[in-house]
DNA sequence: GCAGTATCTTAGCCTTGCCTAACAATATAA
DNA sequence: TTATATTGTTAGGCAAGGCTAAGATACTGC
Protein backbone atom coordinates (compact mmCIF):
# COMPACT_ATOMS: atom_id res chain seq x y z
CA UNK A 1 0.00 0.00 0.00
CA UNK A 2 1.40 3.37 -1.19
CA UNK A 3 0.04 6.46 0.93
CA UNK A 4 -1.42 7.96 -2.06
CA UNK A 5 -1.20 11.17 -0.13
CA UNK A 6 -1.20 13.12 3.15
CA UNK A 7 -5.05 12.72 2.58
CA UNK A 8 -5.04 8.86 3.34
CA UNK A 9 -1.86 8.13 5.11
CA UNK A 10 -3.35 5.40 7.26
CA UNK A 11 -4.31 1.98 6.63
CA UNK A 12 -7.94 1.16 6.73
CA UNK A 13 -6.98 -1.01 10.11
CA UNK A 14 -5.73 1.81 11.75
CA UNK A 15 -8.71 3.51 10.63
CA UNK A 16 -11.02 0.94 12.24
CA UNK A 17 -9.20 0.98 15.28
CA UNK A 18 -9.36 4.77 16.20
CA UNK A 19 -12.73 5.32 15.17
CA UNK A 20 -13.81 2.10 17.46
CA UNK A 21 -11.85 3.94 20.46
CA UNK A 22 -13.58 7.00 19.29
CA UNK A 23 -17.13 5.09 19.42
CA UNK A 24 -16.25 3.21 22.91
CA UNK A 25 -14.83 6.35 24.91
CA UNK A 26 -14.85 9.53 23.26
CA UNK A 27 -11.21 10.81 24.18
CA UNK A 28 -11.30 8.46 27.41
CA UNK A 29 -9.62 5.33 27.49
CA UNK A 30 -10.47 2.39 25.74
CA UNK A 31 -9.85 -1.45 27.09
CA UNK A 32 -8.13 -4.22 24.97
CA UNK A 33 -11.09 -6.47 25.39
CA UNK A 34 -14.24 -3.77 24.26
CA UNK A 35 -11.96 -2.66 21.21
CA UNK A 36 -11.27 -6.16 20.56
CA UNK A 37 -15.01 -7.02 20.73
CA UNK A 38 -16.00 -3.99 18.77
CA UNK A 39 -14.06 -5.40 15.96
CA UNK A 40 -14.20 -8.92 16.26
CA UNK A 41 -10.81 -9.75 16.41
CA UNK A 42 -8.14 -10.97 19.24
CA UNK A 43 -7.68 -9.41 22.08
CA UNK A 44 -3.81 -10.06 20.97
CA UNK A 45 -4.30 -8.11 17.57
CA UNK A 46 -5.39 -5.41 19.91
CA UNK A 47 -2.64 -5.29 22.28
CA UNK A 48 -0.45 -4.75 19.08
CA UNK A 49 -2.01 -2.55 17.39
CA UNK A 50 -2.31 -0.24 20.56
CA UNK A 51 1.47 -0.05 20.46
CA UNK A 52 1.41 0.48 17.06
CA UNK A 53 -1.07 3.50 17.18
CA UNK A 54 0.79 4.72 20.11
CA UNK A 55 4.46 4.59 17.82
CA UNK A 56 2.31 6.45 15.01
CA UNK A 57 1.10 9.43 17.41
CA UNK A 58 -2.59 8.77 17.21
CA UNK A 59 -2.84 7.05 20.73
CA UNK A 60 -1.43 6.86 24.10
CA UNK A 61 -0.77 3.48 26.09
CA UNK A 62 0.08 2.44 28.84
CA UNK A 63 0.74 -2.05 29.31
CA UNK A 64 -2.47 -3.36 31.08
CA UNK A 65 -4.05 0.27 31.17
CA UNK A 66 -5.55 0.34 28.25
CA UNK A 67 -5.37 3.60 25.18
CA UNK A 68 -6.89 6.84 24.32
CA UNK A 69 -6.47 8.64 21.42
CA UNK A 70 -4.29 11.86 21.12
CA UNK A 71 -5.68 14.99 19.39
CA UNK A 72 -4.64 13.39 16.33
CA UNK A 73 -6.28 10.23 16.75
CA UNK A 74 -9.18 12.18 17.66
CA UNK A 75 -8.86 14.32 14.19
CA UNK A 76 -8.34 10.82 12.45
CA UNK A 77 -11.80 9.29 13.93
CA UNK A 78 -13.58 12.12 13.11
CA UNK A 79 -13.13 12.57 9.91
CA UNK A 80 -13.51 8.45 9.03
CA UNK A 81 -16.97 9.42 11.55
CA UNK A 82 -17.46 12.40 9.00
CA UNK A 83 -17.08 10.34 5.77
CA UNK A 84 -19.54 7.37 6.98
CA UNK A 85 -22.44 9.57 8.04
CA UNK A 86 -22.18 11.20 5.06
CA UNK A 87 -21.88 8.40 2.91
CA UNK A 88 -24.75 7.11 5.10
CA UNK A 89 -26.78 9.72 4.51
CA UNK A 90 -26.08 9.35 0.22
CA UNK A 91 -26.94 5.61 0.48
CA UNK A 92 -30.24 6.38 1.98
CA UNK A 93 -31.16 9.14 0.20
CA UNK A 94 -30.14 9.27 -3.38
CA UNK A 95 -29.49 4.84 -3.83
CA UNK A 96 -32.36 3.80 -1.72
CA UNK A 97 -30.68 2.01 0.76
CA UNK A 98 -33.24 1.13 3.45
CA UNK A 99 -31.97 2.02 6.82
CA UNK A 100 -30.80 -1.01 7.85
CA UNK A 101 -28.24 -1.71 5.21
CA UNK A 102 -26.89 1.38 5.35
CA UNK A 103 -23.72 0.55 7.82
CA UNK A 104 -21.97 -2.16 6.60
CA UNK A 105 -21.97 -1.03 3.18
CA UNK A 106 -20.84 2.49 4.18
CA UNK A 107 -17.93 1.09 6.67
CA UNK A 108 -16.23 -0.20 3.52
CA UNK A 109 -16.64 3.00 1.25
CA UNK A 110 -15.68 5.14 4.59
CA UNK A 111 -11.82 4.08 3.74
CA UNK A 112 -11.53 4.22 0.19
CA UNK A 113 -12.87 7.78 -0.43
CA UNK A 114 -10.60 11.15 -0.57
CA UNK A 115 -11.45 14.31 1.64
CA UNK A 116 -12.69 15.79 -2.13
CA UNK A 117 -15.14 13.20 -2.81
CA UNK A 118 -16.27 13.44 1.13
CA UNK A 119 -16.69 17.14 0.67
CA UNK A 120 -18.28 16.98 -2.43
CA UNK A 121 -20.80 14.64 -1.21
CA UNK A 122 -21.54 16.94 1.23
CA UNK A 123 -22.56 19.46 -1.14
CA UNK A 124 -24.79 17.42 -3.20
CA UNK A 125 -25.85 16.39 -0.03
CA UNK A 126 -26.69 20.23 1.30
CA UNK A 127 -23.98 20.18 4.22
CA UNK A 128 -26.87 18.13 6.54
CA UNK A 129 -26.17 18.43 10.09
CA UNK A 130 -27.42 14.69 11.21
CA UNK A 131 -27.10 10.96 9.25
CA UNK A 132 -30.27 9.05 8.79
CA UNK A 133 -29.71 7.14 11.82
CA UNK A 134 -29.79 10.81 13.99
CA UNK A 135 -26.15 10.88 14.48
CA UNK A 136 -24.30 14.37 14.36
CA UNK A 137 -21.74 14.73 11.82
CA UNK A 138 -18.71 16.32 12.53
CA UNK A 139 -17.83 19.18 10.28
CA UNK A 140 -15.29 19.13 8.12
CA UNK A 141 -12.59 20.91 10.88
CA UNK A 142 -12.90 17.68 12.55
CA UNK A 143 -15.18 19.75 15.14
CA UNK A 144 -17.86 17.81 16.36
CA UNK A 145 -21.11 19.93 18.37
CA UNK A 146 -22.48 18.37 21.67
CA UNK A 147 -25.47 15.88 21.50
CA UNK A 148 -28.11 17.45 23.62
CA UNK A 149 -30.60 14.53 23.75
CA UNK A 150 -30.72 11.62 26.47
CA UNK A 151 -32.04 7.94 26.67
CA UNK A 152 -35.39 7.30 25.81
CA UNK A 153 -34.94 5.01 29.43
CA UNK A 154 -34.09 8.59 31.21
CA UNK A 155 -37.31 10.52 30.00
CA UNK A 156 -40.72 11.30 32.45
CA UNK A 157 -43.98 9.99 32.02
CA UNK A 158 -45.87 12.90 30.00
CA UNK A 159 -42.71 14.55 28.36
CA UNK A 160 -43.14 14.91 24.43
CA UNK A 161 -39.99 14.36 22.87
CA UNK A 162 -38.73 13.54 19.45
CA UNK A 163 -36.40 10.64 18.39
CA UNK A 164 -32.96 12.47 18.04
CA UNK A 165 -31.46 9.18 16.88
CA UNK A 166 -31.51 5.70 17.16
CA UNK A 167 -27.62 4.06 18.53
CA UNK A 168 -27.45 0.68 18.07
CA UNK A 169 -25.62 -1.46 15.55
CA UNK A 170 -27.35 -4.31 15.34
CA UNK A 171 -29.85 -4.82 11.69
CA UNK A 172 -32.67 -6.12 13.81
CA UNK A 173 -32.82 -3.37 16.16
CA UNK A 174 -33.20 -1.64 13.60
CA UNK A 175 -35.61 -3.32 11.48
CA UNK A 176 -38.11 -3.50 14.90
CA UNK A 177 -37.60 0.10 15.28
CA UNK A 178 -38.58 0.99 11.44
CA UNK A 179 -41.08 -1.13 10.87
CA UNK A 180 -42.89 0.72 13.63
CA UNK A 181 -42.07 3.86 12.20
CA UNK A 182 -39.36 4.81 16.04
CA UNK A 183 -36.64 6.68 13.48
CA UNK A 184 -35.10 9.96 14.01
CA UNK A 185 -37.47 12.69 13.53
CA UNK A 186 -40.88 11.28 15.13
CA UNK A 187 -42.02 13.02 18.19
CA UNK A 188 -43.55 10.79 20.92
CA UNK A 189 -45.76 10.96 24.10
CA UNK A 190 -44.14 9.38 26.83
CA UNK A 191 -47.07 7.41 28.49
CA UNK A 192 -45.26 5.26 31.34
CA UNK A 193 -41.56 4.72 32.59
CA UNK A 194 -41.29 1.48 34.35
CA UNK A 195 -38.99 1.49 36.72
CA UNK A 196 -39.33 -2.63 37.50
CA UNK A 197 -38.44 -3.63 34.48
CA UNK A 198 -37.25 -0.83 32.81
CA UNK A 199 -40.03 -0.49 30.03
CA UNK A 200 -41.10 2.43 28.50
CA UNK A 201 -44.09 2.70 26.85
CA UNK A 202 -44.75 5.39 24.07
CA UNK A 203 -47.41 6.72 21.88
CA UNK A 204 -46.75 7.81 18.36
CA UNK A 205 -48.74 10.26 16.00
CA UNK A 206 -51.04 8.02 15.33
CA UNK A 207 -52.04 7.08 18.66
CA UNK A 208 -50.70 3.81 18.58
CA UNK A 209 -48.68 2.78 21.34
CA UNK A 210 -45.24 0.89 21.48
CA UNK A 211 -44.00 -0.50 24.69
CA UNK A 212 -40.19 -0.73 24.72
CA UNK A 213 -37.88 -2.60 26.67
CA UNK A 214 -35.04 -1.61 28.52
CA UNK A 215 -32.79 -2.25 25.53
CA UNK A 216 -34.63 -0.15 22.82
CA UNK A 217 -35.30 2.22 25.47
CA UNK A 218 -31.99 3.02 25.69
CA UNK A 219 -31.32 2.67 22.14
CA UNK A 220 -33.27 5.27 21.15
CA UNK A 221 -32.33 9.61 22.02
CA UNK A 222 -35.01 11.97 22.40
CA UNK A 223 -35.06 15.48 23.16
CA UNK A 224 -37.79 17.68 24.32
CA UNK A 225 -40.02 18.36 21.59
CA UNK A 226 -41.60 21.45 22.90
CA UNK A 227 -39.94 23.56 20.27
CA UNK A 228 -38.49 21.65 17.35
CA UNK A 229 -35.46 23.15 16.15
CA UNK A 230 -34.22 19.88 13.97
CA UNK B 1 -9.83 -9.63 5.49
CA UNK B 2 -13.01 -11.73 5.87
CA UNK B 3 -14.60 -11.57 2.23
CA UNK B 4 -17.36 -10.96 3.17
CA UNK B 5 -19.58 -13.01 0.64
CA UNK B 6 -18.95 -14.03 -3.04
CA UNK B 7 -19.91 -10.65 -3.93
CA UNK B 8 -16.25 -9.49 -2.94
CA UNK B 9 -14.26 -12.96 -2.42
CA UNK B 10 -11.60 -11.65 -4.60
CA UNK B 11 -8.45 -9.00 -2.43
CA UNK B 12 -8.61 -5.71 -4.25
CA UNK B 13 -4.60 -7.19 -5.44
CA UNK B 14 -6.31 -9.94 -7.37
CA UNK B 15 -8.45 -7.57 -8.87
CA UNK B 16 -5.94 -4.66 -10.16
CA UNK B 17 -3.73 -7.84 -11.62
CA UNK B 18 -7.18 -9.33 -13.65
CA UNK B 19 -7.98 -5.96 -14.69
CA UNK B 20 -5.12 -4.91 -15.97
CA UNK B 21 -4.90 -8.15 -18.12
CA UNK B 22 -7.80 -7.39 -19.30
CA UNK B 23 -7.12 -4.26 -20.18
CA UNK B 24 -3.87 -5.36 -21.53
CA UNK B 25 -4.93 -8.49 -23.65
CA UNK B 26 -8.75 -8.98 -23.35
CA UNK B 27 -8.75 -13.10 -23.39
CA UNK B 28 -5.75 -13.29 -25.20
CA UNK B 29 -2.16 -13.72 -23.20
CA UNK B 30 -0.15 -11.08 -21.16
CA UNK B 31 3.33 -10.73 -20.76
CA UNK B 32 4.47 -10.51 -16.99
CA UNK B 33 6.24 -7.23 -18.32
CA UNK B 34 3.49 -5.62 -19.10
CA UNK B 35 1.75 -6.36 -16.35
CA UNK B 36 4.25 -5.35 -14.38
CA UNK B 37 4.44 -1.76 -16.09
CA UNK B 38 0.43 -1.62 -15.85
CA UNK B 39 0.93 -1.81 -12.42
CA UNK B 40 4.15 -0.34 -11.13
CA UNK B 41 4.99 -3.41 -9.00
CA UNK B 42 8.17 -5.40 -9.91
CA UNK B 43 8.12 -8.50 -12.43
CA UNK B 44 8.78 -10.94 -9.49
CA UNK B 45 5.36 -9.91 -7.93
CA UNK B 46 3.52 -10.58 -11.01
CA UNK B 47 5.46 -13.90 -11.61
CA UNK B 48 4.16 -14.37 -8.18
CA UNK B 49 0.29 -13.48 -8.38
CA UNK B 50 0.49 -14.93 -11.98
CA UNK B 51 0.98 -18.50 -9.56
CA UNK B 52 -1.99 -17.40 -7.29
CA UNK B 53 -4.60 -16.03 -9.79
CA UNK B 54 -4.03 -19.71 -11.67
CA UNK B 55 -4.61 -21.35 -8.49
CA UNK B 56 -7.89 -19.41 -7.78
CA UNK B 57 -9.05 -20.42 -11.40
CA UNK B 58 -8.95 -16.87 -12.38
CA UNK B 59 -5.86 -17.20 -15.15
CA UNK B 60 -4.28 -19.74 -16.90
CA UNK B 61 -0.67 -19.75 -16.66
CA UNK B 62 2.28 -21.73 -18.11
CA UNK B 63 6.60 -20.53 -17.13
CA UNK B 64 7.95 -17.83 -19.59
CA UNK B 65 4.83 -17.64 -21.59
CA UNK B 66 2.73 -15.19 -20.17
CA UNK B 67 -0.57 -15.60 -18.60
CA UNK B 68 -4.44 -15.54 -19.83
CA UNK B 69 -7.28 -14.97 -18.18
CA UNK B 70 -9.56 -18.30 -17.81
CA UNK B 71 -14.03 -16.94 -18.27
CA UNK B 72 -14.11 -16.74 -14.24
CA UNK B 73 -10.85 -14.19 -14.17
CA UNK B 74 -12.23 -12.39 -17.56
CA UNK B 75 -15.96 -12.13 -15.71
CA UNK B 76 -14.25 -10.95 -12.77
CA UNK B 77 -12.21 -8.30 -14.74
CA UNK B 78 -15.63 -7.12 -16.56
CA UNK B 79 -17.16 -6.54 -13.29
CA UNK B 80 -14.76 -4.30 -12.39
CA UNK B 81 -14.44 -2.57 -15.57
CA UNK B 82 -18.20 -1.91 -14.75
CA UNK B 83 -17.97 -0.57 -11.54
CA UNK B 84 -15.30 1.79 -12.54
CA UNK B 85 -17.07 3.08 -15.65
CA UNK B 86 -20.14 3.80 -13.31
CA UNK B 87 -18.40 5.02 -10.65
CA UNK B 88 -16.96 7.21 -13.08
CA UNK B 89 -19.92 8.13 -14.72
CA UNK B 90 -21.52 9.12 -11.18
CA UNK B 91 -18.27 11.32 -10.07
CA UNK B 92 -18.43 13.40 -12.78
CA UNK B 93 -21.99 13.40 -13.28
CA UNK B 94 -22.95 13.80 -10.26
CA UNK B 95 -20.13 14.86 -8.05
CA UNK B 96 -18.93 17.75 -10.81
CA UNK B 97 -15.53 15.84 -10.87
CA UNK B 98 -12.82 16.83 -13.47
CA UNK B 99 -12.39 14.43 -16.51
CA UNK B 100 -9.12 13.81 -15.24
CA UNK B 101 -9.44 13.88 -11.46
CA UNK B 102 -12.10 11.08 -12.13
CA UNK B 103 -9.80 7.65 -12.84
CA UNK B 104 -7.74 7.82 -9.69
CA UNK B 105 -10.67 8.55 -7.12
CA UNK B 106 -12.87 5.45 -9.27
CA UNK B 107 -9.98 3.11 -9.04
CA UNK B 108 -9.89 2.68 -5.25
CA UNK B 109 -13.60 3.00 -5.11
CA UNK B 110 -14.22 -0.15 -7.26
CA UNK B 111 -12.49 -2.23 -5.32
CA UNK B 112 -15.21 -1.06 -1.74
CA UNK B 113 -18.30 -1.10 -3.33
CA UNK B 114 -20.79 -3.75 -3.27
CA UNK B 115 -22.41 -5.39 -6.62
CA UNK B 116 -25.32 -4.15 -4.73
CA UNK B 117 -24.37 -1.00 -4.00
CA UNK B 118 -23.17 -0.99 -8.00
CA UNK B 119 -26.56 -1.82 -9.65
CA UNK B 120 -28.07 0.79 -7.80
CA UNK B 121 -25.77 3.00 -8.62
CA UNK B 122 -26.79 2.02 -12.54
CA UNK B 123 -30.47 2.73 -11.86
CA UNK B 124 -29.40 6.57 -10.60
CA UNK B 125 -27.34 6.82 -13.40
CA UNK B 126 -29.74 5.81 -15.62
CA UNK B 127 -28.27 2.51 -17.21
CA UNK B 128 -25.90 4.57 -19.51
CA UNK B 129 -23.90 2.29 -22.17
CA UNK B 130 -20.81 4.68 -21.79
CA UNK B 131 -18.90 6.04 -19.20
CA UNK B 132 -17.66 9.95 -19.84
CA UNK B 133 -14.36 8.49 -21.50
CA UNK B 134 -17.20 7.18 -23.90
CA UNK B 135 -15.62 3.25 -23.27
CA UNK B 136 -18.73 0.60 -23.43
CA UNK B 137 -20.07 0.05 -19.85
CA UNK B 138 -20.51 -4.09 -19.53
CA UNK B 139 -23.46 -5.42 -18.25
CA UNK B 140 -24.22 -6.18 -14.96
CA UNK B 141 -24.45 -10.46 -16.17
CA UNK B 142 -20.77 -9.75 -17.39
CA UNK B 143 -20.79 -9.02 -21.09
CA UNK B 144 -19.37 -6.27 -23.07
CA UNK B 145 -20.93 -5.57 -26.47
CA UNK B 146 -18.40 -5.30 -29.00
CA UNK B 147 -17.36 -2.20 -30.10
CA UNK B 148 -19.14 -1.61 -33.61
CA UNK B 149 -16.32 -0.55 -36.36
CA UNK B 150 -16.96 0.47 -39.12
CA UNK B 151 -14.84 0.82 -42.67
CA UNK B 152 -12.35 3.53 -42.49
CA UNK B 153 -14.99 5.32 -45.69
CA UNK B 154 -17.92 5.80 -43.48
CA UNK B 155 -15.55 8.33 -40.84
CA UNK B 156 -15.71 11.77 -40.24
CA UNK B 157 -13.10 14.19 -40.89
CA UNK B 158 -11.81 15.30 -37.58
CA UNK B 159 -12.63 11.56 -35.49
CA UNK B 160 -9.53 10.03 -34.41
CA UNK B 161 -10.28 5.99 -35.06
CA UNK B 162 -8.42 3.16 -34.17
CA UNK B 163 -7.61 0.11 -36.83
CA UNK B 164 -9.53 -2.62 -35.84
CA UNK B 165 -9.09 -5.28 -39.05
CA UNK B 166 -8.00 -5.03 -42.31
CA UNK B 167 -10.89 -6.69 -44.07
CA UNK B 168 -9.07 -8.04 -47.78
CA UNK B 169 -7.19 -10.86 -48.65
CA UNK B 170 -4.69 -9.44 -51.44
CA UNK B 171 -1.41 -9.76 -50.42
CA UNK B 172 -1.00 -6.77 -52.03
CA UNK B 173 -3.25 -4.51 -50.09
CA UNK B 174 -1.90 -5.72 -46.77
CA UNK B 175 1.83 -5.06 -47.73
CA UNK B 176 1.10 -1.58 -48.73
CA UNK B 177 -0.75 -0.95 -45.70
CA UNK B 178 1.81 -2.86 -43.79
CA UNK B 179 4.79 -0.80 -45.14
CA UNK B 180 2.91 2.36 -43.91
CA UNK B 181 2.24 0.94 -40.38
CA UNK B 182 -1.45 0.88 -40.96
CA UNK B 183 -1.96 -2.09 -39.48
CA UNK B 184 -4.56 -3.20 -36.34
CA UNK B 185 -4.11 -1.72 -33.35
CA UNK B 186 -2.84 1.68 -35.02
CA UNK B 187 -4.62 5.01 -33.99
CA UNK B 188 -5.13 7.58 -36.60
CA UNK B 189 -6.56 10.68 -37.57
CA UNK B 190 -9.34 11.83 -40.05
CA UNK B 191 -8.10 14.79 -42.18
CA UNK B 192 -10.33 14.36 -44.86
CA UNK B 193 -13.42 12.62 -46.28
CA UNK B 194 -13.31 13.61 -50.07
CA UNK B 195 -17.03 12.68 -51.02
CA UNK B 196 -16.27 12.89 -55.15
CA UNK B 197 -13.93 10.31 -55.19
CA UNK B 198 -13.86 8.19 -51.87
CA UNK B 199 -10.52 9.20 -50.76
CA UNK B 200 -9.89 9.39 -47.16
CA UNK B 201 -6.91 11.01 -45.60
CA UNK B 202 -5.48 9.85 -42.46
CA UNK B 203 -2.70 11.34 -40.21
CA UNK B 204 -0.24 8.47 -38.12
CA UNK B 205 0.77 9.17 -34.91
CA UNK B 206 4.24 9.86 -36.52
CA UNK B 207 2.60 12.99 -38.22
CA UNK B 208 3.17 11.18 -41.32
CA UNK B 209 -0.32 11.62 -43.84
CA UNK B 210 -1.58 8.85 -45.81
CA UNK B 211 -4.32 9.40 -48.92
CA UNK B 212 -6.41 6.10 -49.12
CA UNK B 213 -8.10 5.05 -52.09
CA UNK B 214 -11.79 4.10 -51.54
CA UNK B 215 -10.45 0.21 -52.10
CA UNK B 216 -8.30 0.69 -49.13
CA UNK B 217 -10.51 2.97 -47.18
CA UNK B 218 -12.96 0.29 -47.44
CA UNK B 219 -11.04 -2.68 -46.10
CA UNK B 220 -10.08 -0.87 -43.11
CA UNK B 221 -12.08 -1.36 -40.02
CA UNK B 222 -12.00 1.03 -37.64
CA UNK B 223 -13.49 2.17 -34.23
CA UNK B 224 -13.71 5.32 -32.58
CA UNK B 225 -10.56 5.97 -30.05
CA UNK B 226 -12.10 8.80 -28.26
CA UNK B 227 -9.26 8.38 -25.67
CA UNK B 228 -6.01 6.28 -24.35
CA UNK B 229 -6.91 2.41 -23.54
CA UNK B 230 -5.64 -0.08 -25.71
C1' DG C 1 -4.35 -10.46 52.14
C1' DC C 2 -5.06 -14.17 49.17
C1' DA C 3 -7.38 -17.24 45.95
C1' DG C 4 -9.66 -17.33 41.84
C1' DT C 5 -11.33 -15.08 37.78
C1' DA C 6 -11.02 -11.86 34.23
C1' DT C 7 -8.22 -9.30 31.33
C1' DC C 8 -3.71 -8.35 28.92
C1' DT C 9 0.51 -9.34 26.95
C1' DT C 10 4.12 -12.14 24.82
C1' DA C 11 5.70 -15.50 21.80
C1' DG C 12 5.45 -17.73 17.76
C1' DC C 13 3.26 -18.58 13.48
C1' DC C 14 0.46 -17.64 9.08
C1' DT C 15 -0.98 -15.10 4.77
C1' DT C 16 -0.91 -11.43 1.50
C1' DG C 17 1.81 -8.56 -1.20
C1' DC C 18 5.58 -6.26 -2.06
C1' DC C 19 10.80 -5.85 -2.71
C1' DT C 20 15.88 -6.87 -4.38
C1' DA C 21 19.47 -9.80 -6.06
C1' DA C 22 20.88 -13.57 -8.47
C1' DC C 23 20.06 -16.95 -11.87
C1' DA C 24 17.52 -19.00 -16.11
C1' DA C 25 15.31 -18.78 -20.48
C1' DT C 26 14.27 -16.56 -24.67
C1' DA C 27 15.02 -13.36 -28.42
C1' DT C 28 17.88 -10.73 -31.30
C1' DA C 29 21.48 -9.45 -34.02
C1' DA C 30 26.19 -10.02 -35.85
C1' DT D 1 25.07 -19.87 -34.45
C1' DT D 2 26.84 -17.85 -30.90
C1' DA D 3 26.99 -13.48 -27.97
C1' DT D 4 24.23 -10.17 -25.96
C1' DA D 5 20.23 -8.17 -24.48
C1' DT D 6 15.73 -8.67 -22.72
C1' DT D 7 12.52 -10.92 -20.01
C1' DG D 8 11.15 -14.18 -16.46
C1' DT D 9 11.74 -16.85 -12.36
C1' DT D 10 13.54 -18.23 -7.87
C1' DA D 11 15.20 -17.28 -3.38
C1' DG D 12 15.07 -14.79 0.60
C1' DG D 13 13.27 -10.72 3.13
C1' DC D 14 10.10 -7.30 5.06
C1' DA D 15 5.80 -5.14 7.01
C1' DA D 16 0.97 -5.26 8.15
C1' DG D 17 -2.47 -7.72 10.44
C1' DG D 18 -4.44 -11.51 11.86
C1' DC D 19 -4.50 -15.99 14.98
C1' DT D 20 -3.68 -19.38 19.07
C1' DA D 21 -1.56 -20.79 23.25
C1' DA D 22 0.62 -19.79 27.31
C1' DG D 23 2.09 -16.80 30.85
C1' DA D 24 1.56 -12.18 33.44
C1' DT D 25 -1.12 -8.69 35.73
C1' DA D 26 -5.15 -6.78 37.79
C1' DC D 27 -9.43 -7.14 40.04
C1' DT D 28 -12.90 -9.14 43.37
C1' DG D 29 -14.83 -11.54 47.00
C1' DC D 30 -14.10 -13.63 51.10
Amino acid sequence: MTGTAADRSHSSSVGDYVKAMWELAGKGSASTKEVAEKLSVSSASVTGMFGRLQEMGLAGYERYRGAYLTDAGLAEALRLVRRHRLIETFLMEHLGYSWQDVHEEAERLEHAVSDEFTERLADLLGHPARDPHGDLIPAADGTLILESSKPLSEAQAGQRVRIVKVDDDSATVLNHLGERGLVPGRTLSVKEVRSVDGVVTVEDGDGKEHPLGEKLARAIFVENATHENQ
